[in-house]
DNA sequence: CTTATTATG
DNA sequence: CATACTAAG
């Protein structure tokens, strides 16, 4: 008994939507997909995730419409980030906002979800989309710094409760960093570049070595070139595979022991692009 | 020996060039070719109008690429407006603006051109874009009434300059403005809204009556309904023919005599949309 | 509804 | 290069 997760940055669910990202939805029905930059108001949101609800029920996933559970966050600034999730399982709780958010919660980049296996576990599946991040504005370097800093504190607390046989987590979404070379295309050229600085990917090292979180898909994938899950849309990125790995699934060992296999859509022939990320999809045995 | 004068509203030159104009172009090379609403920068003005020498020249119609005579006019307002004018027939002198723009001059809407016809007939060809106006803006009507008396100042000379066999004119473009109730579809609906109230179509009857220029199409299609230039992109305007006809061509009496017919290239088979505005195209006899 | 602009990624 | 926004038509 296995269950799916996805992980997709849709570069705005209104234009993924007109170039046909519900066939995908149909196609798949993952048990947990967590979504990034949405990029619409609430009511659209709304009305989308609820086709998605209808999806799943043609596709036998769920009973009835009300069987999909949902969360977002849209961000107060009009058309920026915004992040979703949805799941076919049963959901314990549900929560947005990062700790250190405080008052200004509502920057659309985190939601959690406490989702209930097949197999009786229960895992919180948290989705994040990071700040994008610029060399030339240290305001912009600032707000990814600190929402990284977050981050962290969120895994210390999920490392805690997951010790000893405690509920498991995954941390999955959009990180806008690069862990090593193995994970970009052309290494020494971004080195001073917003995404692949030595600072950056230190969070991603101190979130594996210190909060003991797996990259389930480099475990899986093994010390190979990529797999990528972005490219920029500028010149013939996407066409000569000119790619980052700066889409994630993190996981505590124990759910992480349980990672069967991963799938980037880029692969597939029947791949349409409806974004610059590809869609990231673990199967746990759990 | 005819010549062919053209008014386009391109409601933006490069949008319109992606939907295939330029075919357009190819196919008619029409002698004296108005365009209103370039919304574009002057470097995008300039190699677009140097596409167009080279078609004309491919046509037969100029010998050379420099054959091909332009003007044009951008706006002061990024995007918005702008003007331009080509002609294949010798140029004797080029214009930009009208009387009353004082410094103002940059509005994007208004060029001259004094052309020769193969008869040896001098002609001056005014072209125009004026404002759209708004009924709950009466600073954006205000512009309106303020373009329309200029255009009566400028028509008041030119009537004289055709006085007894002298110079004739051409006053052509997008006025935004319909006449009577056989210029729109829905008359009952529009005399309270802007392009359609009482005070802006006498400006249109001023022409015409104190001015003394014919409103060639009228003349040429007589008391019918219609033809409509214009077509809202909201709704299913142009599939229903719920038009307006607010471009047009006015004459000095002498050069009206000699208008053959006309074309608006809506009710062509091979006519791809590429504006909200069709087209229209008289041929005189001069 | 469509074309521009702008900011952001 | 693409998706938003806003202004304008």
């Amino acid at each position: 008994m296995t269950i799916t997760v996805t992980t997709a940055n849709l570069n705005g669910i209104r234009a993924a939507e007109r170039k046909g990202f519900e066939k995908w939805v149909q196609k798949h029905t993952p048990d947990v997909l967590c979504l990034q930059e949405l990029r619409a108001p609430q009511d659209a949101i709304d009305s989308i995730f609820e086709q998605y609800a209808e999806d799943y029920k043609n596709a036998g996933k769920i009973a009835q419409p009300e069987g999909l559970s949902t969360i977002d966050q849209v961000s107060v600034f009009k058309g920026r980030a915004g992040v979703g999730e949805l799941s076919s399982l049963e959901v314990l709780d549900k929560r947005v906002g990062l700790p250190g958010d405080g008052e200004d919660a509502d920057t659309g980049r985190w939601t959690e979800m406490d989702v209930k296996t097949p197999q009786g576990y229960v895992i919180t599946v948290c989705n994040l989309y990071n700040h994008a991040g610029n060399m030339d504005d240290p305001t912009k370097m600032e707000q990814k710094y600190h929402m990284l800093d977050a981050i962290m504190e969120r895994a210390a607390q999920l490392r805690d409760e997951a010790a000893h046989g405690g509920k498991q987590s995954l941390i999955v979404g959009d990180f806008n960093i690069a862990h090593t070379d193995l994970d970009i295309k052309d290494a020494t050229t971004n080195e001073t570049h917003s995404g692949f600085s030595p600072k950056e990917r230190a969070y991603i090292t101190k979130l594996i070595d210190e909060y003991e979180f797996v990259d389930v898909v480099r475990d899986l994938a093994g010390d190979i070139q990529g797999p990528y899950t972005w490219w920029s849309n500028r010149g013939r990125a996407f066409e000569n595979n000119v790619g980052w790995r700066i889409d994630y699934q993190f996981a505590t060992p124990e759910i992480a022991q349980t990672a069967r296999g991963f799938e980037i859509s880029r692969a597939k022939a029947w791949y349409a692009r409806w974004s610059d990320h590809a869609p990231l999809t673990v199967t746990y045995d759990v």
